[in-house]
DNA sequence: TCTGGGGTCCTAGGACCC
DNA sequence: TCTGGGGTCCTAGGACCC
């Protein structure tokens, strides 16, 4: 008994499952002529470089680099540049997770490119051999190469999948390393997962350089400034495993639509246009996830990268959470005036909506007007209308594609609307979009 | 000229209550 | 008016992640 208490103590085996330049990876399986090019993804609105591929990587090109910026790089080198195209990443990225999931029972979907795998229980085996396993399997059944670190603990297991990244096999087992300590004194702090650039720059200051740094580091110096976050850090990177697995799908806690406006807005009328059509979107999504919101939260602010920069936002709350489009615009729409100021360049504006419950414990739902004493023969049924021309619009709008039918308030010149000049075809999941084989 | 979007967790401090 | 400790809840802000 003791020994089993003590196995599930110290024997703790994670494997990180990282995609290999994912994004990238997922353009190169639909257009193989780009493999061994360099190409780089941009992020909505064509913004930054949110991918590279390895070749662009050597070029010493720096994730979330303005692309404004590198435009001689790419021409020089003939980078081939993509707009991201979140429906294609999101549907391949479901099918590396399944295949995952086949290798153990515990799998946590940590990102759209990776995932942590329990191997506690296969401990004994050769967990390198298994590692190439699974890496084999992805890249047969998927087409996208994987890199698999494992370790004791999740901290150690993001770190053995960066050397695993190097290696030449994509696989690296650093529980079976011999000397660990040997192996962090050559990671800088600012790699460890969990450490940001101001907790780099604190460190750094403090002579705290490498992960072996931090490892030994004094525990209450690290308490007072980073709290118990560094603390459980510190003994990750011990070996004692304080990160568990998160299996389940945790409803979230917010949910938020934002978006940079690819030429600055002033005019008032336009500011509503674009938190009416982020409002749409929330609603969409907060459907799709069966919540609804109780509290909305509109903001706009200016460029941070101009002077006199400008930010401001507004909540309020809802007497009934909603997730219908109709109800949610009213709330917001009436903030936008708050928030606005004549003269300001704004770039970027959003809507977060927070307060989530599930949708089946909505207090005064539908089902309860015909028991409300105060029966308003008008009001509910304006409610009813909104109700089901809602759910008209998300069955046309899943039919035809989105956005078939939306509201006029969300704009018909839709100056806010983002860029994205470059995008993929949606080869899996667009019948339009299907690659032809001829 | 041109700089992403969508999340999470933790902590400190204030409001409020008994 | 002065005088208290202890608890909860909420919010804002700061850090982080991909």
């Amino acid at each position: 008994m003791l020994s089993t208490v003590l196995d599930l103590r110290v024997a703790k085996r994670f494997a990180l499952v990282d995609c290999n330049n994912f994004y990238v990876s997922c353009e190169r399986l639909f257009k193989p002529a780009l493999i061994g090019k360099p190409v780089v993804v941009l992020s909505n609105n064509d913004g930054c470089v949110v991918a590279r591929s390895q070749e662009v990587k050597d070029l010493g090109i720096k994730m979330g680099v303005p692309v404004f910026r590198i435009y001689d790089l790419i021409k020089r080198h003939n980078i081939q540049v993509y707009s991201s195209n979140y429906t294609l990443y999101g549907d391949l990225s479901g099918r590396v997770m399944s295949t995952l999931a086949q290798f153990a029972p515990d799998v946590e979907i940590y990102s759209i490119d990776e995932a942590f795998i329990d191997l506690s229980e296969f401990r004994y085996r050769d967990l390198t051999e298994y590692g190439s396993e699974i890496r084999n399997r992805v890249m047969q059944w998927v087409g996208i190469p994987v890199s698999v670190g494992i370790a004791p603990t999740k901290t150690l297991a993001k770190l053995a999948n960066r050397i695993a990244k190097k290696s030449g096999s994509g696989v690296f087992d650093l529980s079976i390393y011999p000397s660990i300590d040997e192996i962090l004194s050559q990671v800088n702090v600012g790699d460890v997962w969990g450490i940001g650039s101001k907790y780099d720059k604190w460190l750094r200051d403090r002579g705290i350089t490498t992960a072996l740094n931090l490892k030994y580091a004094d525990e209450s110096l690290i308490r007072a400034k980073m709290g118990i976050v560094g603390v459980k850090l510190q003994m990750e990177l011990k070996g004692e495993s304080c990160l568990a697995m998160e299996l389940i799908d945790n409803p979230k806690q917010g949910t938020c639509v934002s978006r940079s406006f690819p030429k600055s807005i002033n005019e008032l009328s336009a500011l509503k246009e674009a938190i009416a059509f982020f409002t749409h979107r929330a609603a969409e999504k907060l459907r799709r996830q069966k919540q609804a919101a109780s509290v909305i939260t509109i903001f706009a602010r200016t460029s941070p990268f101009r002077d006199n920069f400008y930010s401001n936002s507004a909540t309020a709350e809802l007497t009934l959470s909603s997730n219908y489009t109709l109800d949610l615009s009213r709330v917001a729409s009436r903030l936008v005036e708050s928030i606005y100021r004549e003269g300001q360049n704004f770039k970027k504006a959003g809507v977060i909506m927070t307060g989530l419950v599930s949708e089946s414990q909505i207090q005064g739902s539908l089902f309860d007007i015909n028991f409300d004493i105060n029966f308003d023969i008008n009001n509910d049924e304006a409610k009813m209308r909104s109700r089901n021309l809602t759910s008209v619009m998300d069955t046309i709008n899943a039919m035809y594609g989105r956005d078939t039918l939306r509201f006029a308030s969300t704009g018909v010149i839709q100056v806010w609307k983002t860029k994205s000049e470059q995008r993929s075809p949606q080869y899996t999941t667009c019948w339009g979009d299907l690659l032809e084989v001829s």
